[in-house]
DNA sequence: CGAACAATTGATCCTCATCAAACCTTGTGG
DNA sequence: CCACAAGGTTTGATGAGGATCAATTGTTCG
């Protein structure tokens, strides 16, 4: 089923797009499913198209020489990714994007969008602000991780994540879907100290945990853990 | 002494501008010249202007709440910054400049900057391939902060460095001023630390140390200890 | 020459990673 | 519907890698 071009502005970057320009897009566009697990593309594959994710979520990584892998962002939803490498030409995914469930997403070529760039400045300006934000982002996590404790740092993964995929329960609370290993990717650390960490809390009525899931029930508490100096 | 339009062709972003262009900027913008250890603009600042760096050396550093610091970038002569901060309106720097040794920045007011995005293309482009540039770098820096040992990543640090601003000395040896301190803010460390590794690298003869001050002397052997897998 | 600042080096401590084992949860097939 | 397998989670024990602190030594420059 082919997509309806019109929802394509919720995508930051078409904000500023005419409707003929949304149609153009999609039509341009291949939608690619993919199971959990699987790859959109490869660190290191040459950056043949930019991607819009249609359903599902997925995650940017790099993995190390020895095969241990960061985690540098969680897309969710009319979330662009993969365009970063697309502005260049003859350039190579700087990471990996892998379906953290069955996923779907418009694959748009990359010649295209440079070629659509030359003559629509509102996709340049986009694209931009997409990446400034970006830059910001992790900056301030690579400060986080030179400079704080494991458990600030949990800390604002988990709060950033309710910010962006945070989940409303029936009795008021946020649920977030991660397993501990993945909190420990995007946290700089291992999954031991993850469930240490949530248990500790999990003490003090701050969240509440079970497999895959991490209940907030006192955001504020969080907030403490993350910006109060150290007792 | 105000500055010669045509020497701005070697900022990486006016690569693609016109003779005229360049003579616009170069009007437009007022020079500053700053002491060592003084600031063009702080993190937190709003973004007024984008800079060109013209005589000296800069670094982009951020500063956590408990007043650490951790350094994001050395800034080198035509290199542009705080132009990140300047695409958006009404948006702060996200980090602040400070001056290694007494420098010389050209200050571009950011509406103009903007102003001159709306009719010049290569300007957009070209600002754009700065920026996934950097994001490249940050992600990979990231990835070495969560997974690597302090060793390599000093290793790491010092052969970037290198490249960007590595003087060769009359003897054929690279060499590189930077206090032990500033190369810990770098790689995400303590000076004390950067001082045992660098001890252990003299005895093996990869590198002689001075008061702010490393030559290297087999940047073959520095590779290796960068990319090798843990013994 | 002496003051100020950078670097070294030793001793100690602390945070986390690592390893191992047991425990839960969820889903599947008999 | 139960039993079992598979994979996620917890928790304890241990140790390593660096941070921190303190004292000393070197270097530069007025």
């Amino acid at each position: 089923m082919p997509i309806e071009p019109l929802k394509l502005r919720q995508v930051s970057v078409f904000e500023h797009a005419t409707d003929d320009d949304l149609g153009l897009i999609a039509r341009h566009g291949i939608e690619r499913s993919i199971e959990e697990g699987e790859f959109f593309f490869f660190q290191g594959d040459p950056t043949s198209h930019g991607y819009v994710l249609t359903a599902g979520r997925a995650k940017l990584m790099q993995v190390n020489p020895a095969g241990q892998q960061v985690n540098l962002r969680t897309i969710s939803v009319w979330e662009m990714f993969g365009a970063l490498g697309a502005v260049r030409k003859n350039a190579t995914y700087p990471a990996s994007a892998q379906a953290m469930e069955p996923s779907t997403a418009l694959a748009i070529k990359s010649e295209y969008l440079r070629e659509l760039m030359q003559t629509r400045p509102y996709l340049s300006i986009g694209l931009m602000q997409l990446m400034t934000g970006y830059v910001q982002e992790i900056q301030e996590r690579y400060r986080e991780l030179a400079t704080e404790k494991v458990e600030r740092r949990i800390a604002r993964v988990l709060l950033r994540l309710t910010a962006q995929l945070g989940v409303k329960t029936p009795d008021g609370n946020i649920e977030l879907a991660f397993s501990r290993q993945e909190l420990a990717e995007m946290s700089g650390t291992t999954l031991y100290t993850v469930s240490r960490v949530l248990s500790e809390w999990e003490k003090h009525g701050l969240v509440e945990s079970g497999r895959e899931r991490v209940v907030i029930r006192k955001p504020h508490g969080l907030v403490k853990v993350a910006e109060e100096a150290d007792e």
